[in-house]
RNA sequence: GGGCGGAUAGCUCAGCGGGAGAGCACCUGCCUUACACGCAGGGGGUCGUAGGUUCGAAACCUACUCCGCCCA
């Protein structure tokens, strides 16, 4: 492309999908194996097939994709490794759905064809998530993508059921579980999701049996399950009910009898201090049954219907029944009272059904014993989560953690490798199908039909993906991953599951960090989601502005851990943060025409202060940056790299070094040509990681430069930091900055050029004499005249004062005398304040006697160059007075 | 009920023991040949409230208020 034809906007349509194309097509996201180097590993969490790219996924990668190519370019063989999750309920519902339109339910068709129909669907949309993340960006190593089904996991799924049942830490019983009506299966605890409702709590009187007229009076805000009850329970230190311990109540309508039992479990407190007791359908009434003896009556089905145990009302629904049995209570005078009560109801996380709590026979993982060593892990810091707290809400839900329910009565999934025996009832565990029973020989067997928890799968990611249970190459030599980076939503789900799976099956940590980000949530601060209808989606801003405006607006955005709200503002001031750079990089393309970096002799340039200024500043900013990356500060990082490209390369050096870009000496306009390239170039490097399209674009077009920025090494520093030139440079934009107001207040149009008269103490005369191109450039200045400090003041001129530095603008048939008295006098006051505020400090005992040394000694400098400044001003003002 | 996070300029947010910052919005000038998606200048905040620690607090401690999240 000719240089000429780079057009004055940066149009990411024009280069994205190009680049993207060409790090593919040359194999730049798959590492090199080097033992002798230690690699950077990180495994994608893995996307539901189900799911489309939203703001959260772009975040999360955006944030892998920033430390996966820093580390790249660091040196470290680095694999990131994407992969999709088969979410269990997610696509067979999704599955389901499509089903219904064709009038078609899973059960016509059978498992078999039912399991055809999903891995079709997979097979068809499954990808897109993965397509989605490449117009991210995201370098991620195609060519070990994995599925959480694929063979190599479930074989790693089945080696560690059978291994844990083997070590009888996978047992099946029947419990109560969370019964999802509406999916038809049983789910964690975790994935019940409780929310606040308006309910009521009924006070039902149970006549006592054997005694006319006597009741004991429960309360209830599920009044549906009193079919199943099996006792009534008061606290055994319930002065109220002592003489009732013991009795018999009768169950209205049904007519059972209930014995009523005294328990701790009882809070005397809540309603009226007696509880109905059903352990078919409330786990602590479960508990409370077994230490009891009580029975189970199920009466309630894991279609919400009632039960053939619920007698008349079987059949019909929970909540008709709730309201025919009022009905049925009321007449027979049993309902004494109805309270408002708001409650905490679980639903179901996936679907929002209101949760039935069930008793049916599953299979748990036994957690206490895989928690500790996980949770010692934590504590020992072996795993650290960032930001810091997050080690301590992990910390605690291990610590109070409850076994997890893992079978679910799903299709779409790993099926429970289990196998009965229809003749002699054995229960196989096994790793390879079950033909014949290992017990007798009967070929008369089945596999248990329900499927594993979509989680289980994703605890053994981390490994399974490496090729566990193989020892692989790449499991010996990418195992443990680097960082884990995920959303705090996930912590219990998901981190901590791998943790205490790597602890048993790799004997070590699955990953050395977890960096937990926040969610991104829309303009007003709500999450965004479906129902509300709120959401962004991010192809559309990747459309309209490209990928990596995308990218670092959600980088610059975010602090570790906390929420980040999506506003187009920020995406557009991101959108002119990338028109920025690509201007100043045709800018400076323009000018490169006849260089070659090759052929320059840095040792012998003779470097400006502007030069030398603007090199010690991209120093320390790459400090800064690599500081803040490593400790995932990639906010402060990025926002550290928009403060120097936009303020100091573009608005500062850049403008300087125009000068001798179009001046007339040869030399002057090399070493120019040389340290915009070189700080240009460098920059580049140190952003690409956060935009990476754009920063290869240009860097292609820079003279002197490789096969792709993405596998060019980090920068390193180009000078030690240079104190005297940032000091010196300072005091430059600070005269500068004073000469810009003045001019600004007084209303001088730009096209009026000004003399400028400095008088200043021999160092700053100095300085500012060699600096009298930029003053002209930057401030205006037709000529300026620098001398030491005397009395002869310019007259009739706008003046500018700072510490031992005086600047005058004769310009007579402009400057308001009385504006500038005016203006002068507002200073003063300004600087009397300070001076007393500085007087303050240094007469006070205490901060003598106890501040640091230096921070005293830097009061008595700022106070003494108060006095200065204070002084001349006072001066100019008597004398502006007597002219007057 | 317990825990966590937040409260800083009109808006969104940095700062987190030594003099209040950015972006957007606003006001005033500028089409200065990289950029009007721009340049220059400016106004605007008793840093939620009340105590405490400290020579010094927006920052640390305590209590409280409001908002959000998590767990029971």
């Amino acid at each position: 492309m000719n240089i000429k034809d780079i057009p004055t906007a940066y149009d990411p349509h024009l280069v994205e999908e190009k680049w993207y194309r060409y790090w593919l097509d040359n194999a730049y996201f798959t590492p090199e194996i080097d033992t002798k180097v230690e690699p950077y590993t990180i495994v994608i969490p893995p996307p539901n097939i189900t799911g489309a790219l939203h703001m959260g996924h772009a975040l999360d990668n955006t944030i892998q994709d920033v430390l996966i190519r820093y580390q790249r370019m660091k040196g470290k063989p680095t694999l990131w490794l994407p992969g999709t999750d088969h979410a269990g309920i997610a696509t067979q519902a999704r599955v389901e759905a499509e089903l219904a339109k064709e009038g078609v339910s899973r059960w016509d068709l059978g498992r078999e064809e039912f399991l055809n129909r999903v891995w079709e669907w997979k097979d068809r949309y499954g990808g897109r998530i993965i397509t989605q993340l490449q117009r991210l960006g995201a370098s991620c190593d195609f060519t070990r993508e994995r599925f959480t089904m694929d063979e190599g996991c479930s074989r790693a799924v089945r080696e560690v059921f059978v291994s844990l049942y083997e070590r009888g830490l996978i047992y099946r019983g029947n419990y109560i579980v969370n019964w999802c009506p509406q999916c038809h299966t049983a789910i964690s605890d975790i994935e019940v999701e409780y929310k606040e409702a308006d309910g009521h709590l009924w006070h039902v009187r149970y006549p006592l049996a054997g005694k006319k007229d006597e009741y004991i009076t429960v309360a209830t805000t599920r009044p549906e399950t009193i079919l199943g009850d099996t006792a009534v329970a008061v606290n055994p230190k319930d002065e109220r009910y002592q003489h009732l311990i013991g009795l018999e109540a009768v169950l209205p309508v049904v007519g059972r009898r209930l014995p009523i039992i005294a328990d701790y479990y009882v809070d005397p407190d809540f309603g009226t201090g007696a509880v109905k007791i059903t352990p078919a359908h409330d786990p602590n009434d479960f508990e409370l049954g077994q230490r009891h003896g009580l029975d189970q009556v199920v009466v309630i089905g894991q279609d919400g219907k009632m039960t053939a145990e619920a007698g008349t009302f079987a059949g019909q629904d929970r909540y008709q029944c709730r309201e025919l049995l009022l009905e049925k209570l009321e007449a027979a005078g049993l309902v004494v009272k109805v309270e408002d009560l708001i409650h905490a109801v679980g639903h179901c996380s996936r679907c929002d059904t209101v949760i039935e709590p069930l008793l049916s026979k599953q299979w748990f993982v036994k957690m206490k014993p895989l928690a500790e060593p996980a949770l010692k892990a934590v504590k020992d810091r072996r795993i650290n989560f960032v930001p810091e707290r997050f080690n301590r809400i992990c910390c605690q839900w291990m610590e109070n953690i409850r076994d997890w329910c893992i079978s679910r009565q799903l299709w779409w999934g790993h099926r429970i490798p289990v196998w009965y025996c229809r003749d002699c009832k054995t229960e196989i565990a096994s790793r390879e199908d079950v033909v014949n029973c290992t017990a007798c020989g009967s070929g008369n067997v089945y596999q248990d039909p329900d499927v594993l928890d979509t989680w289980f799968s994703s605890a053994l990611w981390p490994f399974s993906t490496l090729g566990w249970p193989e020892r692989t190459e790449d499991l010996n030599y990418f195992y443990p991953t680097s960082v884990l980076v995920t959303g705090r939503d996930i912590i219990f789900f998901w981190v901590a599951r791998m943790i205490f799976m790597a602890l048993v099956f790799m004997d070590e940590v699955p990953f050395r960090d977890v960096f937990i980000h926040g969610l991104v949530l829309d303009a007003k601060g709500r999450k965004m989601s479906k129902s509300l209808g709120n959401g962004i989606d991010p192809l559309e801003v990747i459309e309209k502005y490209g990928a990596d405006t995308l990218r670092f607006m959600l980088i610059t955005g975010n602090v570790p851990g906390h929420d980040l709200r999506f506003q187009w503002e920020r995406v557009e001031a991101t959108r002119n943060f990338a028109n920025k750079i690509w201007n100043v990089s045709r800018l400076a393309l323009l000018n490169l025409g006849d260089f070659d970096p090759e052929q320059v002799d840095v040792p012998g340039l003779k470097f400006t202060l502007a030069d030398r200024w603007i090199r010690s500043r991209f120093s320390s900013v790459k400090n800064q940056v690599v500081e803040l990356i490593d400790s995932f500060d990639l906010g402060g990082a990025a926002r550290i790299l928009y403060d120097f490209i936009w303020d100091e390369f573009c608005d500062w050096y850049v403008e300087l070094a125009k000068l001798r870009l179009y001046g007339q000496d040869a030399q002057e306009r090399k070493t120019a040509q040389y340290v915009i390239w070189e700080v240009l170039e460098r920059t580049l490097r140190l952003l690409h990681p956060f935009m990476p399209f754009i920063t290869e674009e240009i860097w292609q077009l820079l003279p002197g430069t490789g096969e792709s920025i993405m596998i060019a090494d980090y920068p390193e520093i180009v000078v030690e930091q240079d104190r005297v030139a940032e000091a010196d440079f300072a005091l430059i934009q600070e005269v500068v900055r004073g000469i810009r107001n003045v001019r600004a207040e007084m209303n001088v149009p730009p096209a009026r050029k000004a003399r400028v008269i400095i008088q200043a103490y021999p160092e700053a005369v100095a300085i500012l004499a060699a600096a009298k191109p930029y003053l002209q450039s930057l401030a205006w200045a037709r000529e300026v005249i620098t001398s030491a400090i005397t009395d002869q003041k310019p007259s009739q001129a706008a003046s500018f004062i700072t510490q031992g530095v005086e600047v005058y603008l004769p310009l007579a048939d402009l400057v308001d005398m009385e504006k500038e008295i005016a203006r002068i006098k507002k200073e003063i006051s300004a600087m009397k304040a300070e001076v007393e505020r500085s007087k303050r400090m240094l007469s006070n005992k205490g901060f003598l006697a106890k501040a640091p040394a230096a921070i005293v000694q830097k009061e008595r400098d700022k106070e003494a160059g108060y006095r200065d400044k204070l002084a001349r001003l006072q001066e100019r003002l008597s004398r502006l007075e007597g002219a007057w």
